[in-house]
RNA sequence: GGGGUGGUAGUUCAGCUGGUUAGAACGCCUGCCUGUCACGCAGGAGGUCGCGAGUUCGAGUCUCGUCCAUCCCGCCA
């Protein structure tokens, strides 16, 4: 038996117990006679000392380094008076060594196993196994396994099955893009491994089995960003027999159990969560995901300045576009260079300006103020309701791109003046995404969502003519400010889905070749059915409080999709590669 | 694919308008120290200043190129 306790066990009540413990050194403090050592394990620290008077246990402690492993026997003594260590469970007591073993040394770390030190990522990553000792990190994979526990319980609490889907499965180029996996039995063929169980969870519903849940694994090869990764967990449910109302209330009680249950000292904003059409998010928040944690609406001034001289607005408001405002309250003393600050902010999301005006003791000022009479200015004031000490910001655009750089702006504000209490769990509903949108790089609509998505029944009659026009029976839930899941009803009628393809520019022979599983399925008796997916890293990510995905996964990979401790992805043989059927194209040739 | 910022010791960083032998903190090594807990004290090792070219009497510092890192936009049904 190495050990008897962990370093995280031991306390005042365990006073004269022998114990073995085994683990790190973390620290060493050798004071010439007496040597005390941190010692760590995955659970917490311990001290323990070496006296000079047991030679045998005190050479041990003399040769110890940081990051060796040892194990050792003692008996556990209280603390001298004022000498506890507030930072550690363990604080009270400490180990007197009677015996010691070194289990294994430890070259010198290339970094410190220490909270409280910054480190490059890169390095951190490819010594994950070191970095991964930090109480941090543990308490994160801790978590997460307790949040996916969690979920697992109550998903089985209301009669949920956890069903796996394959992993190999057939290519959709449809959506993002996929890993591809060559076939070796079947020459030029290929397996993909699955962007989401979309269309596996689908046909679970046409299966009959009304009420499916996993864990997945999902794989996108997409550029990275902070809160992504190639391979990702999702927390897929889909149900059948439902309306949005059904999945939502579902999702809610989860999401509701789930916050109270790792997270009891926030507040929740509101319940039943609060719900905005994507129309009323853009509107008014000037985002898609709008963190609701503080108000500070945007308005729309179109009609207010439809007849002003400024003709930056004028010009966009004959091209169809929106000129939206943002009062910020005392935002009059913002300096000119914090102006700077929030203009390139919205430029960096399209607009192509940020003008504004103060409201101030000698009246109003700004960059723009003089293309206004003064009936303008206080019809602008009004809508705005703004007063002395204000500033209000504009952005004149075509309307998702003045909402959305405006929307920024905002944020950007909320944060600057602390708008933001960090104690609220603001979750929200954004439904009745628009079904459609364009794509300026392929030139043709694409789906928002995806391409199964049941359109609102009411609107079904603009796809032909009108399909930017048609809104979708999608919903995402926000939470601060994050997408944290997104779901839909889903279409269930062949003609219906046939609709969709056509739509989308998709021939009959393509979607027989891409999606013919789910038409036929459809034409065998498919129930109605919707579901939702959570990024379960992200969700995690934001119960941590982490500012990175990667803090809330135990080997992820890196920005640019590598893992840099297994260094992959490598190169193979020739002779493994020959045999799936490929061949790689040198460069220059 | 586009943009911002950066690359100096094992780590995190400083290094001015170009000017002697490139610094600090932590870590590491040696010695001293019996109540520390980020122990303390004394000493020491450790650098191709990312790489290549250019300007200059002289480049860590300026210019160009290149590679890498990092943040953001695009992309992510």
């Amino acid at each position: 038996m190495y050990r008897t306790h962990t370093c995280s066990e031991l306390r005042a009540s365990d006073e004269g117990k022998e114990v073995k413990l085994a683990g790190w050194i973390h620290r060493r403090r050798d004071h010439g006679g007496l040597i005390f050592v941190d010692l760590r394990d995955g659970y917490g620290y311990t001290q323990i000392v070496f006296d000079p008077s047991n030679k045998d246990a005190y050479d041990i402690g003399n040769e110890c380094r940081s990051e060796f492993v040892i194990e050792i026997e003692g008996v556990v003594r209280k603390r001298p008076e004022g000498q506890t260590n507030k930072d550690i469970e363990t604080r009270e007591i400490e180990v007197l060594v009677t015996k010691a073993l070194i289990l294994n040394k430890s070259l010198t770390p290339p970094f410190e196993v220490d909270q409280n030190k910054e480190v490059g990522e890169d390095i951190r990553l490819k010594y994950r196994y070191l970095d991964l000792r930090r109480s941090r990190m543990h308490n994160n994979i801790e978590r997460r396994y307790k949040m996916i526990k969690f979920i697992r319980d109550f998903m089985d609490k209301e009669n949920f099955l956890e069903i796996e889907t394959p992993i190999m499965i057939k290519g959709t180029p449809e959506g993002s893009r996929e890993y591809i996996v060559p076939s070796r039995l079947y020459p030029e063929h290929f397996y993909v491994l699955p962007q989401s169980p979309q269309q596996l969870k689908q046909l679970l519903m046409a299966s009959s089995f009304d009420k499916y849940f996993q864990v997945a694994r999902c794989f996108r090869d997409e550029d990275q960003r902070g809160d992504r990764q190639p391979e990702f967990t999702q927390l897929d449910i889909e149900m059948s027999f439902v309306h949005e109302k059904d999945v939502m209330d579902l999702t809610e009680k989860l999401v509701m159990a789930l916050s109270k249950k790792m997270l009891p000292e926030k507040k929740i904003q509101s319940t039943p969560f609060r719900r905005l059409t994507w129309h009323e998010a853009m509107n008014d928040y000037g985002s898609d995901k709008p963190d609701l944690r503080f108000e500070m609406k945007l308005e729309t001034i179109s009609e207010e300045v439809e007849m002003c001289e400024f003709k930056v607005f004028t010009s966009v408001l004959q091209n169809g576009g929106t000129v939206k405002a943002l009062k910020v309250q005392g935002g009059a003393s913002f300096t000119r260079k914090e102006i700077d600050e929030l203009e390139e902010i919205a430029k960096i999301y399209k607009a192509k300006g940020l003008a504004y005006i103060k409201f101030t003791e000698e009246g109003i000022q700004g960059s723009i103020a003089k293309f206004f009479k003064e009936e303008e200015l206080n019809k602008i004031k009004e809508k705005v309701e703004a007063s002395q000490g204000d500033i209000v910001f504009f952005t004149a655009d075509k309307f998702e791109t003045a909402c959305e750089s405006l929307g920024q702006v905002r944020l950007a504000c909320g944060k600057k003046l602390n708008l933001i209490d960090e104690n609220v769990l603001s979750y929200v509903w954004v439904t009745h995404f628009p079904l459609f949108e364009w794509n300026e790089e392929e030139q043709h609509i694409t789906a928002v969502h995806h391409p199964f998505t049941r359109p609102l029944a009411e609107d079904i009659e603009l796809l032909k003519e009108n399909p930017e026009k048609v809104r979708s029976e999608a919903y995402d839930l926000v939470l601060n400010g994050s997408e944290i899941a997104g779901g839909s009803i889903r279409i269930h009628e062949k003609k219906l889905q046939s609709a969709i393809f056509d739509t989308l520019g998709i021939s009959k022979e393509n979607a027989e070749l891409r999606f013919g599983h789910l038409l036929h399925a459809f034409e065998f008796g498919a129930p109605p059915h919707g579901g939702i997916a959570f990024g379960l890293d992200r969700l995690i990510m934001i119960f941590q409080n982490e500012p990175n995905i990667r803090e809330v996964i135990a080997f992820p990979k890196d920005q640019k999709a590598r893992d840099l401790m297994l260094e992959a992805p490598s190169t193979l043989p020739e002779d493994q590669i020959a045999e799936m059927h490929i061949a790689i194209r040198k460069p220059n040739n």
